[in-house]
DNA sequence: GAGTTGATGTCAGGAACTGTCATCACCGTA
DNA sequence: TACGGTGATGACAGTTCCTGACATCAACTC
């Protein structure tokens, strides 16, 4: 037994995600959070950066293997292909949060500065991508075009899946989006 | 004369992006700009809700006139060509903001909740051109699909143009941008 | 078993933001 | 001309977010 009970962060996100969703986000101060999780605020922020933080910092996972996934394309896949199938990866990890998923999202989807973090890191992914793109000799401008669409995209399917109760695979409704951007975009 | 120097919302506007560009944003307080417009900090939070929002509110200009140019469009227009014309005419405005717009642009870069602040408001065009397009009778999930595209070739574009020093037409590269876009996502 | 390390606690304090009431030029009206 | 209403601002107290500095103490190392 440590000094002290073990995963402070994981209760803390517990604990916030949980207060979020009950007072919402701007009637529940720090210090309830750390005081549910057993910790001081002082804590809290040593773990996350904001009070915002805490309902996001899980998402470096996914821009790690967002980046691999581009890394480990075939070499003959264009750019198109290679992202759309980075984001399908991404999306299958998703899966396995259908139970907190929509928690999250409502409380986010509740709050501008919630909205506008989560912003953030899809444009943090998007660099992520663009990057992970010009590794593979991808000409930088071409790069940034496809990952943002890429990410477009992806937050399109990402609220009809989170939003919508999630019954359908979160994979599935992006290969749809991704060929109906291109249908949408052909033809100039 | 009034009580009051006139333009006071104006004055603070000046004032934040000066301070930002001069010390940064973290090392300048509310009370800092309040002094250097002849204000008090309450009076700035009376005209911005909050420390970011100075350097934002203008957009709302921006936003009505994308509305305004999609609801004019022809009638025949596909939403992608619709939704080009109406950002051409948002950059076409922005070529008044030459002087300005590199500094702030400077500033937003310079700061994560900056960049935040500016993703929110691309956001809130897009959502604006999504109901645009609704309007027009564009089934929804097209449109906010390329609604979201759309402002994606307008952020890169703007980059280009705002941090390059600003040496061509906005809209020329705009235009480009969403040719090139056509070319890397045809033939799927 | 002494020293180091790392996660936490404690405390003080600055700055962002809000609520409330006071002030006072301007404006319309009698 | 007086007079009450309006609207922008000031003054001030209070809460919360976030940071810096230092203390504590179990676990680990040698």
């Amino acid at each position: 037994m440590g000094r002290w009970e073990p995963d402070a962060r994981g209760r803390l996100e517990m604990a916030a995600l949980e207060l979020y969703a009950e007072h919402g986000y701007d009637q529940t101060t720090v210090a309830a959070i750390a005081e549910r999780a057993g910790l001081t605020e002082r804590t809290f922020f040593r773990h996350f950066s904001d009070k915002r933080e805490v309902l996001f910092s899980r998402g470096t996972v996914l821009e790690d293997l967002l980046t691999a996934s581009v890394a480990d394309a075939p070499a003959d896949a264009t750019a198109y292909d290679v992202v759309a199938a980075a984001l399908e990866a991404t999306a299958t990890l998703l899966e396995g949060r259908r139970e907190i998923a929509p928690r999250r999202q409502a409380v986010i989807d509740a709050h501008p500065e919630l909205r506008e973090r989560e912003l953030g890191k899809m444009t943090s992914w998007a660099a992520a991508l663009t990057a992970a793109l010009g590794e593979r000799g991808v000409e930088p401008r071409l790069a940034g075009l496809v990952a943002q669409t890429g990410i477009a995209v992806f937050r399109v399917s990402f609220e009809t899946w989170a939003r919508g109760g999630a019954t359908d695979d979160l994979a599935e409704i992006l290969r749809d989006s991704f060929a109906e951007l291109r249908s949408a975009t052909a033809g100039g």
